[in-house]
DNA sequence: CTCACCCTTATTTTCGAAAATAATATCGTT
DNA sequence: AACGATATTATTTTCGAAAATAAGGGTGAG
């Protein structure tokens, strides 16, 4: 294997670019770079071992994302949060994902449903196996995202989902911004479990109703108790 | 003006890359670039008169709107039609559009009105003015897009119309392929006013079916007389 | 004749130097 | 001291050469 000795870092996607551009947009989401700081050359180089335009296509690519905020002859810098921009992005998700499930619920088919219960159980064992945060979070935060794409994933529209995945990540970075903040979620188990259900038995009427709130709940407690946070930039 | 002399081509943007990036961008979706062509760097590097790296960074842009199709470590192309993709993005634009007209109709004020009123003026006079077709369509293409840019713009959601116009271009790009096909639409100017109409006098349900069969109508239209070039590809 | 292999050519991808621009500091004038 | 103009520095942006990769072509073994 003497391509790992030559470029040791490429572990997502075939270019360099595109393995920056999944580094740093894990990093954002998880707010490792925070919102609204720069993000200069110099440091990105050496953080990630890039040259100039290597970076400067991820940074791009993120930008048309909306996790980077491109000012021209000015540089790049992380997206800044704004309670406007969390209402937004709740806005839309609700839009999307509520149509989504809809389309998902009257076009599944066996496969369908067996991703939906087994994305379920993989996030409830996670729940269960592990009460120790630390570990859980990272773990969680990936098996919960894989459970609401198998919700929508038999929509039938690629262009709807990848809407979806980008308004996705940008409310993710919201909760891992507001994770220090506020308490443990009230029964996220129980409302995950529900909207299984719903789906399932295939009542669209109320998998749609319990995803609307589900989306707009969480998006409220952001609010509630990282407020302080998004109006300072 | 030194400036002009020394670099000619920067009519859009403060920079080089975000220039290039219109330019292609106007190109592709009027079809000067066709679906499916490849787009290789030399070509790309005299037409344009930019570096590798510069195009790059254009490419990857576009890419993220859905313009243009990058496969790793084998370039780009222009992103491909299909009837299946035109179909997407049609159900996808009635689902926003239909929602950012009611939220328009209701919140939208006095200025709103007025960008309404004038930009269908504006479209009614090119319609009038000058039944010539060749000097007609780009300056109609433009009133058009505004007048439907005017409906949505009270909305409130910089998030939803920023996703919106993604849509509106990759629709705009079919209506070009097929605009050789076929035949003069049938009533579009009557359409245009009845849907003004509906979103002054403030009566959101109707205005909503309105654009629901406009964007419908038209899809429809271009898959009739246009499909024998959305499965070549 | 077919297929796998290597060699050659075409093309993309990456890099760091150089140019262009913005930010900051310096200085002279009022 | 306050201000504006100018020089200096910091940073971004652009370029074309060089490296990496894919595509094409020919050769020989089976």
């Amino acid at each position: 294997m003497p391509d790992r000795a030559i470029r040791p870092r490429k572990e997502f996607g075939k270019t360099i670019a595109a393995d920056i551009t999944h580094r740093l947009r894990e990093e954002i989401i998880a707010c490792g770079l925070l919102p609204g700081e720069p993000l200069r050359f110099d440091v990105l180089r050496e953080r990630f071992g890039a040259s100039f335009t290597t970076l400067r296509e991820a940074l791009t690519a993120l930008s048309a994302e909306g996790l980077v905020d491109a000012q021209e002859q000015r540089g790049f810098r992380v997206a800044p949060v704004s309670g406007q921009d969390l209402v937004e992005v709740t806005d839309a998700r609700v839009l999307i994902d509520v149509e989504l499930i809809r389309r998902s619920i009257q076009k599944g088919d066996d496969d369908w449903e067996i991703a939906v219960i087994s994305t379920l159980h993989r996030l409830k064992r996670i729940e269960q196996r592990d009460p120790e945060q630390a570990l859980r979070d990272a773990e969680w935060k990936i098996a919960h995202r894989q459970f609401h794409q198998a919700l929508v994933s038999a929509c039938g529209s690629a262009t709807l989902l990848a809407i979806r995945a980008e308004l996705f990540d940008r409310a993710e970075r919201y909760r891992y911004l507001s994770a220090n903040f506020r308490p443990r979620p009230r029964d996220k188990a129980g409302e995950h479990q529900a909207i299984m259900q719903a789906a399932i038995s295939r009542n669209a009427e109320q998998a749609a109703e319990l995803i609307e709130t589900h989306i707009r709940s969480t998006a409220d407690n952001v609010a509630k108790y990282a407020g302080h946070l998004l109006e300072a930039g």
